[in-house]
DNA sequence: TTCGGCATGTAAAACGTTACATGATTAT
DNA sequence: ATAATCATGTAACGTTTTACATGCCGAA
């Protein structure tokens, strides 16, 4: 129920082209919530009609016309009541913990290949990692500053920072459990 | 696309009824994979087609029927597979984190509300820690077991509790980065 | 006698994903 | 030539959520 509300918060940072938004949902706001351009474009239509937004069409030479969003009094005051409401408890759809639990039903083999997938995945989540921390060098070198918008976004960016340090730890944890089932299949000489 | 997996390992764990999946769903596996009794109900039926389930109906006295469900070879084998293919990458979707990136965009009595609804949340986060913690005493008194399925429901029971406490934490970095924006508004009288 | 729990479902609406479609520019 | 990037969309399909529906039991 809150793409729309995203989107709000994106545009009021910065206008800009749903192509331009969709990018934002790949990279920045993509931390915290996900949407392909496909949900974007259509989102934005309904919200033009409810009056929440409005385009400017800027012409671009050799490329098609694009229309540059911004945030209407009357979507700025949809995204404040938002705020104010209560906050949704999330729902949580962890695809690697199912599979966890589910290698008590597979056998060492299976498990040896949960163990490569768990590596894998760890290693996306390290560059994930690295990828927060060059991001929170590059944009917020000076932590005591007391600008609003930056100490909110910098906040969040730690929340994503945490996030994935306990990921990380959390993944070493799984390893070794899993090794501990299936000796043969463990890496570390002196467990 | 898991749903179909997640209640295969909960019904190799256990068989069960749909209406106790469904509660199976609010807690224990609802920590990693939440689901309401109506997708489980369409689920099943799907599952017993593709032969992945079959029903035993037991007569309840006072109570309508119930079918009490068990995972078949095909389903074990459909789960297996499941298990051995790569891990999709999680969508993320974090409301309250939009929510503090838009408090940019509202007044300080609007971040005052904030702060409030932060506070709630927390609480609530906190209680669901306590349970985990509670839960591990009671299911797992011993950590040292060897026990294949004991080890794996453990491990994914300590990445709840430390995504817990990790939420936390953050969630106290966040109400010291609100309260800081509008020192009013704080209930810290030494900050 | 009213509420919560047990037990199972249907229907409609909203949301999300995947695939398809177009067409120019820039870099390899 | 080929691929990637810019830029915008439609169509089909599948999943999820919300609301509605039924009916019995036991406790307050």
């Amino acid at each position: 129920m809150s793409l729309e509300h995203a989107i709000l918060v994106s545009l009021l940072e910065q206008p800009a082209s749903g192509y331009e938004l969709a990018r934002r949902f790949d990279r920045s706001i993509g931390r915290f919530w996900t949407a392909t351009h496909q949900q974007i474009y259509r989102v934005l239509k309904r919200m033009e009609h409810d009056d929440w937004l409005t385009a400017e069409e800027i012409g671009q030479e050799g490329l098609p016309d694009k229309k540059v969003w911004s945030v209407t009094p009357t979507g700025r005051s949809a995204l404040v009541t938002w705020l104010r409401a209560p906050v949704q408890p999330e729902a949580v759809r962890h695809e690697l913990a199912v599979k966890i639990r589910g290698a008590a039903f597979d056998d060492a083999a299976g498990r040896a290949a949960l163990v490569a997938e768990v590596e894998r995945y760890r290693a996306d989540h390290e560059a994930t990692l690295a990828g927060y921390l060059a991001g929170e060098r590059r944009d917020f070198p000076d932590p005591t500053t007391r600008e609003a918008r930056a100490a909110l976004q910098h906040v969040v960016l730690r929340g994503g920072i945490a996030y994935e340090r306990m990921v990380l730890a959390w993944l070493d944890d799984v390893l070794d459990t899993l090794r501990h089932l299936d000796p043969a299949t463990g890496r570390k000489a002196n467990p």
